[in-house]
DNA sequence: AACCCTGACAACCGCACGGTC
DNA sequence: CGACCGTGCGGTTGTCAGGGT
């Protein structure tokens, strides 16, 4: 339970993050919490269309608003932005949705860039309010996407469906060592996962070496605005690096995201749910070992093509 | 009518990171 | 190199509407 008397705070309050610098709050004297007002929207929206995006620490000063500058963009990119798309969740947007958590994991952003017109703030909500509890009655972990009875898991899969579904959860640390990580198992799947990539990219570069140890990273390093986010990233990074992030145009994240996506084993829930019964498939594997990319568990080809530096590759991820 | 409970979702918070000075 | 700024992300909380008692 938050602190009411915080937000009507009479002190001045800032935070220190890690590096120690200010992290203005939206507890500081005079700023309006809470929902908007119309009358506040329509001042945002309004500044916004005018002057355009951007210097949101100072921006509700210059539009007249009492209101912190996160709050302001928050309530624009999630709610104001003529892009946002507002209505129910449609059935393919919902299949689409759990295709990509199946491979990104709590990645919102990501899987926004994925559905237009949906904010990552909306697809994490329905998430958590539709999807997770649907998915439970079904018998699915929502944060594993394994069935959550360990009876009827193959072993290599009990240790990470037996706990309790936590949608929330937060993406494992890469750096704790996880189940499956420390396998044979996770070898397998890595080698799996690697030979998917290799097979990908083979096909789609002709210089294997290169291409394949940045293309993939790269595909996780572009978001749904993928060209605006490039550019963003490559201010400031060597040209080396800049040709690498080059290569993740959104026809080759498209492509790639859509051939696993588009994977027989994810069209029949209750198939996959077969196939775990039996015996760990290709296709299953090939989702762990996504999944894993994105969650922190390490394929062999990533971390080869990344001089063994997993920092680096999660720099990467993240 | 009043109260309680629950679900949905808007909004907030802390943190991380790249860029700039 | 460190301080600070601007921005974005994911997790959590607050608010409110609607239904049940």
């Amino acid at each position: 339970m938050r602190n009411p008397a915080t937000a009507t705070a009479t002190t001045t309050t800032t935070t220190r993050n890690s590096k120690g610098s200010k992290t203005p709050c939206c507890s500081k004297v005079g700023l309006k919490r809470g929902p908007w007002t119309p009358d506040e929207d329509e001042l945002l929206a309004t500044y916004i269309k005018k002057e355009g995006e951007g210097r949101w620490r100072t921006l509700p000063k210059r539009a007249g608003l009492f209101r912190c500058g996160k709050s302001c963009r928050l309530r624009w990119m999630n709610y104001l932005r003529p892009s946002v798309k507002r209505g129910q969740i449609a059935p393919d947007e919902e299949d689409l949705i759990l295709r990509l958590h199946r491979l990104l994991g709590n990645r919102w952003s990501l899987i926004a860039g994925r559905i237009p017109g949906r904010t990552d703030n909306e697809i994490k909500n329905y998430w958590n309010t539709h999807l997770s509890k649907k998915l439970i009655s079904q018998g699915i972990d929502p944060r594993t996407h394994k069935p959550l009875n360990p009876q009827h898991s193959p072993t290599h899969l009990k240790a990470s469906s037996s706990s309790i579904p936590n949608p929330g959860a937060t993406i494992p640390n890469p750096n704790i060592s996880n189940p499956a990580s420390s396998s044979l198992e996770h070898a397998r799947r890595g080698q799996v996962m690697a030979d998917k990539e290799n097979e990908y990219f083979q096909n789609h570069y002709q210089s294997d070496d290169v291409a394949i140890g940045h293309g993939f990273t790269s595909l996780l390093n572009c978001d749904a605005s993928g060209i605006e986010m490039r550019n963003n990233q490559s201010q400031g990074i060597s040209n080396e690096e800049d040709e690498d992030i080059n290569y993740c145009t959104d026809d080759i994240f498209s492509s790639f995201l859509n051939s696993l996506i588009n994977e027989d084993a994810f069209t029949n829930q209750n198939q996959l749910q077969q196939q775990q019964i039996n015996g760990i498939s290709q296709a299953d594997t090939l989702i762990a070992s996504t999944l894993s990319l994105s969650q922190g568990w390490e394929s062999p080809i990533i971390s080869s093509n990344f001089n063994q530096d997993p920092k680096r590759l999660n720099d990467h991820l993240n």
